[in-house]
DNA sequence: CTGAAAGCGCTTACAG
DNA sequence: CTGAAAGCGCTTACAG
């Protein structure tokens, strides 16, 4: 009679449980951690041993459980990534490419999407260290001093985007949005402008841009911008409304009016064009963003192209340096911009 | 002299560790299993108990370890979400919805990006399939039947988005793209249009939209439709030069064009403009989506209003009935669509 | 209401 | 090149 072991029962499985690697080791007749290296580290492996291996994870069907591959390695091959939204978004090229290169390298990517209001960073970054990524990164800054410290605290590699930080948490791949509100300045009074509408969102890169954007006006003696600012994302028709309202308020001429995005670019050229007011002759636009659309419109549409798939990949290739235990030399990448001067201004 | 434990060394971790159950059971003295209830069912806990746990948390600084409890429990509290690419998504509302309905659970969204090619679906799949998540959701439906029975044979709760596949693989929230398609066709006849331009992507879904408006509009009297296909979303940019080419092209008059998409509408809207063809005098327009912008464009859009949101919310309840072992009376779910009728058609 | 302890499915330092 | 076994940090059935 065999000897009755006295077993635990433990709750069952929500779903089914695929096979372990247990199952696997003794069809192929080997140990488990010969399975594990057949998948971790292959080259240890003589072929035949391999072969078999392969043989009975076919015969199987069995897929390796990350979950506990992550526990007993401490590394989660996951990377946790937040943005305020994924609608009308810019930052989908970044988390596009981010992913792609990812992918490659068997990690995956967590999406966090923080909102517009940052009420609940705080639950939000708990859940993700939680999870123990690999890597985390963020859109734009983490503003709260509480969760900046806590995240330099777990020592996961991070990653400041779409902006630069003057005290980054870790690692940063961004552009200055100073730089690029003045640099649209320049082109203005290059264009001979004086009179400048800035429709502007409110998040902090958008102002950062609209501010920098009004103090070079006003450096090269143009009239102080009026500003038309909006909570939210700028789209089409909050641009367009926005627009709308300052031309029937205003006796005051306007020669020049930027957006915050080329969506709402769109919107004001739509409104202009209705008005029957000339672009760029009556009235200049200028955009930001360089979305597909903003060659095909027509006017085709000044505006400031930042490359979202370089930034992605730039944080990819960080935190495989960092996977690697590589030495990062500079820790801060600015990407730039660049100003793509079409019909509209 | 104290007995010599023999204890192995491990590879260091990547990132410090931050500490753990039973560092917080020490300093609450108390047990882990303790520790562990404080989080997981607090309502076990005396309230002295709980107290005591609550300061030593906070003293120092605990945040559990997710991965490890999701091995111990079988529970990741992660759902996987497969989405075609995230720009120009229009169906970033179902994951914005899924996202936050599921984030009052407690539950991540874990992202992938299928991308235009289905090549690596397969790769994808594993990758998924390795994390053990809670719940996967599909937009639109998984095409190749091997990875279709893998997924079936996984046992994790599976949801269809954003069509009615007639062999679900397990649930279901969508609309029917046939209906769609002779919806608009049935307006198209209202307004007494016999030759129609279709502009389509050759996706899955966009090409049952198409035949079955095309069928329709035969079945009515009119004309066979002229089809403008290209592989790819439908972006304004695209859909713009598409028209621009068929009214270069041919002799034969149109006096509609059906968009897959309301950024191609637009795209349309504006090459017509441009041309001094009326909307919808001359040639009638609907869109697809009823995205932000459709409402404020001039003329406004005719369109199809989808509620991803809604699909997103039906999702995140399946997900938890799942969870909570409840039975689903009813596994498909069709929240069907509305035609929005405005200007342009 | 609380604790001791087995077990989740892997990885990997050690030893051969 | 391969295996035995400890350990990753939790959860939870059992026993009180």
């Amino acid at each position: 009679m065999p000897k009755r072991v006295r077993s635990r029962r433990r709750a069952k499985r929500a779903h089914p449980v695929s096979s372990t690697l247990e199952a696997v080791a003794r069809a192929a007749r080997v140990s488990s951690a010969t399975v594990s290296r057949f998948f971790n580290s292959p080259d240890l492996l003589s072929s035949r041993t391999a072969e078999r291996v392969r043989t009975a994870v076919q015969k199987i069907g069995y897929v390796p459980n990350l979950v506990a591959g992550a526990l007993a390695s401490s590394r989660s091959r996951l990377i946790a990534a937040t943005i305020p939204t994924v609608s009308q978004s810019i930052f989908a090229s970044t988390i596009q490419a981010l992913t792609d290169s990812l992918a490659d390298e068997g990690y995956s990517v967590m999406l966090g999407l923080t909102g517009a209001a940052d009420e609940n960073v705080q639950r939000q970054l708990q859940s993700i260290i939680g999870r123990r990524p690999d890597g985390i990164i963020l859109t734009g800054t983490m503003l709260d001093p509480a969760s900046r410290k806590q995240l330099r605290a777990t020592g996961i590699p991070t990653i400041e985007t779409w902006d630069l930080p003057k005290d980054p948490i870790d690692l940063v791949v961004g552009f200055s949005h100073e730089a690029v509100g003045s640099a649209i300045a320049q082109r203005a009074l290059a264009l001979g402008r004086r009179r400048a509408l800035i429709v502007s969102a409110t998040g902090t890169r958008a102002l950062a841009r609209r501010d920098s954007f009004a103090r070079t006006m006003l450096a090269g003696g143009a009239h102080e911008p009026v500003v038309a600012t909006f909570a939210g994302p700028t789209t089409y028709g909050r641009a367009r409304r926005a627009v709308a309202m300052q031309l029937d308020d205003r006796q005051q001429r306007i020669d020049l009016i930027v957006c915050t995005s080329d969506w709402g670019a769109h919107g004001v050229l739509d409104e202009l064009r209705q008005r029957g007011i000339g672009v760029p002759d009556d009235i200049a636009v200028i955009g930001f963003g360089d979305l597909e659309f903003a060659a095909d419109l027509t006017p085709s549409l000044t505006t400031v192209k930042i490359d979202g798939a370089v930034m992605g990949k730039h944080a990819a290739r960080f935190l495989m340096q960092r996977a690697r235990n590589q030495k990062i030399e500079q820790p801060l990448v600015d990407i730039g911009f660049s100003l793509i001067v079409r019909e509209s201004g």
